[in-house]
DNA sequence: GCGACTAAGTTCGCTTGTTGAACTGACTCG
DNA sequence: CGAGTCAGTTCAACAAGCGAACTTAGTCGC
């Protein structure tokens, strides 16, 4: 009677959603990608309890979306850093932080945005159609059986 | 002791996992946005347990993300549609599906696509900046304060 | 050499959430 | 009148999340 398990399940979003629908996992990412290593920057920054973090972090691993990296001997102390996998993933979380600074401030304004490292220009993510460029709308895609490839 | 929330974190990503963080919920957009609208529906399409989808379902009419509309008066009977919100976190289900379908199918291709309803060509997402419509790379951009709009 | 400190976890008792299956209630259809 | 439909609710067993305290192996200051 554990937890239903969406890691099979012939379809992308459902698969991504077993990862990245657990508690903590995206935000964990989140801290990844600003540049947290340690397990106790990872704690601190996000305060989650220390057992959660342990799955988390095990699991990501086990995934390929982060690899734990010994940064000494003496003591034996690991660090936790970005796959190329777990970099890919940035995609989904800009993804996020697009819908949700659009639609998750009723009152104000976030006050945080996304920057160009050099310009200090924002940056507003967006989801577009690779061949076009083009905004995806719902409206005009579905889902479908992939062609074959024989 | 309860699940530690998200939704008033000063984060987009964290405010948007507070909701899709939830097991099910993206599932349940996806289902959603293939046309789906009653309970059971839902229900037999994702073989869900019936108390956990109608937990979802009050969250997400909660946040505005579907409606709750009556479609027949007796016996009263409700589909769930969906709302602005709700079409635009397509964006964030793509992102997902397009990461999903790069990296979590290691053996062979995924067995789904997302095609063109009009001309039936394979879409693939993509998140761009905004302004220059170049792939969002993680290593140009840095979380900052928002500028202040006075 | 002794006590305090550090990093990376583990353990524990408790509460909340998930699961599958059965049940309910208001109606309709034959 | 009995079977069927739809949109849920209820229940008991189990899994997962919570905060706090503890562990282990080493280093640092004195």
């Amino acid at each position: 009677m554990r937890r239903t398990r969406f890691d099979d399940w012939p379809c992308p979003i459902a698969r991504a959603t077993d990862l990245i629908g657990d508690w903590w996992t995206p935000l964990i990412m989140r801290e990844a990608f600003s540049g947290q290593r340690r397990f106790d920057e990872f704690q601190s920054a996000l305060d989650a309890p220390r057992a959660v973090l342990t799955a988390r972090l095990k699991r990501l691993c086990a995934e390929g979306m982060l690899e734990r990296v010994a940064y000494q001997q003496s003591p034996p102390r690991y660090e936790y850093r970005l796959t190329d996998k777990g970099r890919a993933f940035w995609d989904v979380l800009a993804a996020m932080w697009r819908w949700g600074s659009d639609w998750l401030w009723t009152d104000a304004a976030p006050p945080v945005v996304l920057k160009d490292r050099q310009t200090g220009r924002v940056v507003r993510p967006l989801v577009v159609d690779e061949q076009t460029g083009e905004h995806l709308d719902v409206r005009t895609v579905r889902i479908g059986r992939a062609p074959s490839s024989s």
